[in-house]
DNA sequence: ATAATAGTGTCTCTTAGACAATATTTC
DNA sequence: GAAATATTGTCTAAGAGACACTATTAT
């Protein structure tokens, strides 16, 4: 059997915590098919480029976020033959966290980008299956918290555990118990270091900041 | 940025587990390039199929084993640019998991198909970039055995605690304690439930019949 | 002082894991 | 009976989760 050629993007899934609620980058589309509709972030790979290297590039031009400063993984291909009616698109879908980003840039396809929060999505209508895209990425992520330290990702560089705290809940949906969280967090090698002073950002007794450690996984994972 | 044309392919993992030992099918290439060498099932999509469904085709060809029968996800996509000397050729990859299956069928381009074990493929030269999908491949499958019944799929029908621990055994390289494994299945709900008799297919004591329960993960996971 | 949040201590219950004990076969 | 494997029991240590308590700031 004979290849046939198709088309192969990356669409990106770019998660932030703000304002203690989880918000998705989506842009409106300029063009059709599903002009004025909202879509996740992409573009076609180049003849010479990576399937990694081809969403870094995305997710540059999309936020204007600097390379290697953010947390990205393949997140899955989606290639039904009718998602893209104009022809046979293949898209490979990655996931990218980032502490709370500046607004947007529109890159070159978008009319606008923009954060909106996950509870305007869950109904709202996007473009192709990104909807499908979107629900596995927010899965993913939920999954990854448990047993990864990636929720440091989502946090301000210097940090405190009650804003650690803060994505995990905004993530999970739920609420966890502070101190049990806080022992947890510590005892946990390699999941945080001390970074020096403390801050009160909050109404109480000031923080102790912390900065991600080395480790990457979390033993014992936490519970959602 | 236009798109340009490229090959999408499926390549399969397929694993099972075959006199306490895990093995991969391999068939050997009939045609160039990489001639000769060890490569994984795979094929080209073609223009009417989802991915899914041509891996299951796939399946179907190089094992002869019926639809449906067995456990099949995603397991990542690969597109490095220089990957298939030929052209570029961006290769979805598929996990599939099975019970002792019969000696393989060869396809149309293989020369040869057969079941490896994992022992012989750590050094053995794998076509294209064929070793690394092997690798996360089983990486996947020995992940998802902690926290999901899948390790039933490589049971046959009825099957005894003990060839179940066999299994996590082959898959993991660990030796499981008997006892505290078989009490961790049983409190586990909905992994596996009795089958009626007992058998003795080992020398002692003959063991109680189980099928695959109807759960999906394993509460509490079990550890590696 | 009061409110608010940070961080620690304590208690109970569950689970993991080591390992012993018993059960039921074949040779 | 001896050997082999299945299945159950017991004990200890560690972790989860609920919740009380102390610490440190702002107002």
């Amino acid at each position: 059997m004979d290849p046939f050629p198709a088309a192969v993007a990356v669409d990106l899934v770019i998660l932030t915590v703000r304002r203690s609620a989880l918000h998705a980058l989506v842009v409106e589309r300029g063009v059709p098919p599903f002009r004025g509709w909202d879509a996740l972030p992409g573009g076609f790979v180049r003849p010479d480029e990576d399937l990694l290297t081809a969403a870094r590039r995305e997710l540059a031009e999309e936020t204007g976020v600097g390379e290697g400063d953010l947390y990205l993984e393949q997140l899955g291909t989606y290639g039904a033959p009718d998602r893209d009616p104009r022809q046979r698109v293949i898209s490979v879908a990655h996931l990218a966290m980032a502490a709370d980003l500046p607004e947007p840039v529109a890159g070159s396809d978008a009319a606008a980008a923009r954060w909106s929060p996950m509870a305007e999505l869950v109904d709202g209508r996007l473009a192709f299956d990104h909807a499908d895209i979107l629900a596995d990425g927010v899965e993913r992520a939920r999954a990854k918290l448990e047993y990864t330290t990636l929720a440091t990702e989502f946090c301000p560089d210097p940090f405190t555990i009650a804003e650690l705290r803060s994505v995990y809940e905004a993530v999970w949906g739920t609420e966890l118990d502070p101190g049990n969280f806080h022992r947890k967090v510590l005892a946990s090698e390699g999941f945080v270091e001390e970074a020096g002073e403390s801050t009160t950002r909050g109404g109480g007794r000031p923080a102790r900041l912390y900065r991600a450690g080395p480790g990457r996984a979390v033993h014992p994972p936490l519970a959602r």
